[in-house]
DNA sequence: ATGCGCCTTATTGGATCCAATACACCGTAC
DNA sequence: GTACGGTGTATTGGATCCAATAAGGCGCAT
């Protein structure tokens, strides 16, 4: 599982043009370009792409099971709204899946990872851009996870990342840099046992990162206001 | 989050034939009527539906985004088949998913159903069918969970016990009657925690029923051979 | 001025058809 | 008799079009 996001459904391949499409719809929740609450028109989509409905149908229909996109019949699809407990259990559910994503990739992980990691951490570390972080920050993680040879944990673990990406996006924009320090004291220790190849260590950094970040972001009921269309 | 398979998919409803087409696959693939490694003919689901083809191709993207099945560009949709390490690292999975979705459903069950989960455990314990059995035990479980009202978890728990149902009946058809105590004795903690919300003991003794399952099941390498087209 | 009902338009669901791709079978050659 | 290549068929991907549904706007009445 790469660090980039990729197509996450079971197979590795639909038919060319809708996977490209959901690809793109996919990047464009991600990035807030399209965000909770607003309608995905298939026309449009299909439109950009210059093709028809129908791989942009086929498109939604992935998302939707993805759970990015809600459905109803005849009304089209809509990027839905999470409150603040659903994002709290997401969380949750991150904070129990990840460090078994994270054992099971360890075995698997190389030299050329690790180096990877600690560039990536670098960059973290000297940035001081918003966007840039959130990018750089689920790198990092994705990376960790990308020895893991189990697609649906993989993809699940994606999932839990795809679906808040938007709320973990307004917090950084409300919260200051003052505890950017936490962040990176976290990753490193995350780095250094996953260098270590010491899954118990490795697991348990990860476990309290992913806590530490979902009950400060549990402070912040304001994240979970805006995006109304 | 009933004890029936739900469809799962974000919106309550796409169109309705290829929800339904959705269903009826799902059904078939968690019955086994459609076994790993089987192919899924665009054609002749549609002519059993007597639809067209394009709601079946709607219904199989959600099926592979949901991980029943897999998909190639032009060489159509097949059931994967799972090996022994990825069924075990999926009841891990469930593992730490399910007893934080008891958590989330207990303060929402009430007495109507307590009395179901007391009536379907009686059931379980008078029952010598392994079909029957593999129902009973699904729809006792799926019931503690169907209080938890975050979406993301409940279609995520459905997924994982959707994904290892055939692996739970070839194995459940390998083992004799022997261990059906246990497997009661578990039932009984588990709802006897759930009726006096005991979120703790609730979720322990959930934790290592799975648990004890997954140990069990690994133990049956020839759980994973069947199943061959 | 506001509310309700009706009509029209926008959007989606599904059918049909055509193009493209992959696989299987048959024929020929060695 | 076996292997390889070519052709045809089966199946899927995408385009187009039609039917259905929902929502919004406009007009009329109170």
């Amino acid at each position: 599982m790469p660090g980039q996001t990729k197509q996450m459904a079971g197979g590795d391949q639909n038919g060319a043009v809708s996977q490209r499409v959901a690809g793109y719809l996919r990047e464009a929740i991600l990035s807030g370009e399209i965000v909770p609450g607003e309608r995905i028109r298939q026309e449009d989509v299909a439109a950009r792409f210059g093709t028809s409905r129908l791989p942009v149908r086929e498109a939604l229909r992935i998302l939707e099971a993805e759970g990015l996109t809600e459905h109803h019949m005849h009304k089209g699809a809509r990027v839905p709204r999470l409150d603040r407990h659903e994002v709290d259990v997401i969380y949750q559910m991150r904070e129990r899946l990840e460090p078994l994503a994270l054992a099971e990739s360890l075995p698997h992980l190389g030299e050329e990872q690790f180096r990877r990691l600690e560039d990536i951490q670098a960059r973290i570390e000297a940035n001081t851009d918003i966007a840039e972080f959130l990018a750089l920050d689920r790198e990092f993680h994705l990376l960790t996870y990308a020895g893991c040879p189990i697609e649906h944990l993989s993809s699940m673990v994606v999932r839990l990342w795809n679906s808040t990406q938007h709320y973990r996006r307004t917090f950084m924009n409300l919260s200051g840099p003052a505890r950017r320090w936490v962040v990176n004291a976290e990753h490193r220790l995350i780095l250094d046992a996953v260098e270590r190849r010491d899954a118990v260590d490795a697991e348990r950094y990860l476990s309290g990162h992913i806590r530490r970040t979902r009950i400060e972001l549990s402070r912040h009921p304001e994240a979970f206001e805006g995006g109304r269309v």
